[in-house]
DNA sequence: CAGTGGTCTAGACCACCTT
DNA sequence: AGGTGGTCTAGACCACTGC
């Protein structure tokens, strides 16, 4: 019997089936997975096998691996996940840990082009947070932040939003975001931010629109910040 | 007799003589590798470490893999190298190959600037091109790069420049671009650049400075350009 | 058909961490 | 000492390519 088009590696089918645990929430956020050898016992397959689905989750952020300790998922941490993802540095300079300061959160229905971005249905309530950030002192980024109540419910409830979004999603929502996706422009300074981030209005600024992606490959926060770049840089580092 | 901090595990050291294989030109672009068990038995290992030491090239993008037929040096085409590094399309759009107009090309000695970036000495030569690139018939990119004489001998007498630098770099010199750093800030377009772009001086607009790395980790290229983002967005993945 | 890379296994040993 | 991941090997079989 052939097996056509429905051929799938078995260290690949292993992979899905970590996966699918991972979403479901089998495994806490820096809890140990079981050893590989308890896992191809398990499964059926050699240790081998597991070891590879393993090491290509490991590839995609989604475990980490401890020499003689165990096998982890990944935790989005101050230091990890914010460094990750976190784009804004002084030119050929070091991570820096930005300072935030809330301006305002709503609830509401989302706009036409956050149910696109989103994949959202009309009426489908969002969350939105405006903040402004930090960098050494310097009031550097205004951010506006779309989160679904669909994906995240009761997520306006929160009493104090951390300077990590992304710990809080894995945490609360058992949500870990992988990859995130940005457009930038650059544009004048809006009136409206003007003070805030201390410049002129019609100051070049650039603008970042991003989308946030989970395990799944799905978009489950957007955001769009004005960031002044006379004291920082946005990085880029393509391999 | 312990191997103390000198310890490297195999895969690592043939990883290694391979990439070296590779500086130095035992092979050329687009060229076939001995096969698994050939390099196995030259280098007297196990053809599962050949192996594992070609994936990981493979995973940095000096070596292509196609299953029954070889394992081939990385090529830089128009539709690999060029999609690859080229961070311009339309918002949500495919990518889009750009034209490119010449205009202007020089030799002289490294600026302060460039001499830091590039890693020259004092009195070093460089050569400078200017370009102006089209997307989607849109003149949308003012770009100066520079490339050091020590580096690239002789470049400044090619008598064509291809749409793609990064092709020309791997077949008249052997030398091939991984990777490249981008820093990001938004300016007010210069008046030099106006009529070029077709906006007027002051329209905001993002300067890219890249530095592009060859397999060694060194940087050969440093560019900068002034990119309008009317009609077009900078893009970036992070994973 | 032969030759290549791709998958899978089983077993050995090493390096690191905890008890 | 015992458990974990990390490396290495040898051999088998599969999938793709080209003669």
């Amino acid at each position: 019997m052939s097996l056509a088009t429905n051929f799938q590696p078995l260290y690949k089918q292993v992979y899905d089936v970590l996966r699918s645990r991972l979403v479901q929430g089998h495994w806490k956020a820096s809890e140990a997975l079981p050893s590989e050898y308890a896992l191809a016992e398990e499964l059926g397959v050699s240790q081998g096998t597991v070891r590879k689905a393993l090491n290509q989750m490991v590839a995609e952020n989604m475990l980490e691996r401890r020499q003689g300790k165990g096998t982890y998922v990944a935790e989005h941490t101050q230091e990890s996940s914010l460094f990750r993802f976190f784009r804004f540095r002084e030119s050929e300079g070091e991570d820096i840990i930005p300072d935030t300061k809330v301006l305002s959160s709503s609830k509401r229905a989302a706009s036409i082009e956050e149910q696109e971005h989103l994949a959202l249905q009309a009426g489908d309530m969002v969350v939105e947070i405006k903040r402004l950030r930090y960098l050494k002192s310097e009031p550097t980024i205004i951010e506006n932040i779309i989160q679904p109540l669909t994906i995240f419910p009761d997520i306006d409830k929160e009493s104090v939003i951390p300077n990590s979004l992304y710990g809080l999603y894995q945490e609360k929502y058992g949500i870990t975001i992988v990859q995130v996706r940005d457009e930038l422009h650059a544009v004048g300074l809006p009136d409206e931010y003007a003070e805030q981030l201390g410049l002129a209005a019609g100051t070049p600024v650039i603008c970042v629109e991003r989308a946030s992606i989970n395990i799944e490959g799905r978009v489950v926060e957007w955001s769009k910040a004005f960031c002044s770049t006379e004291k920082f840089v946005y990085f880029s580092n393509l391999k």
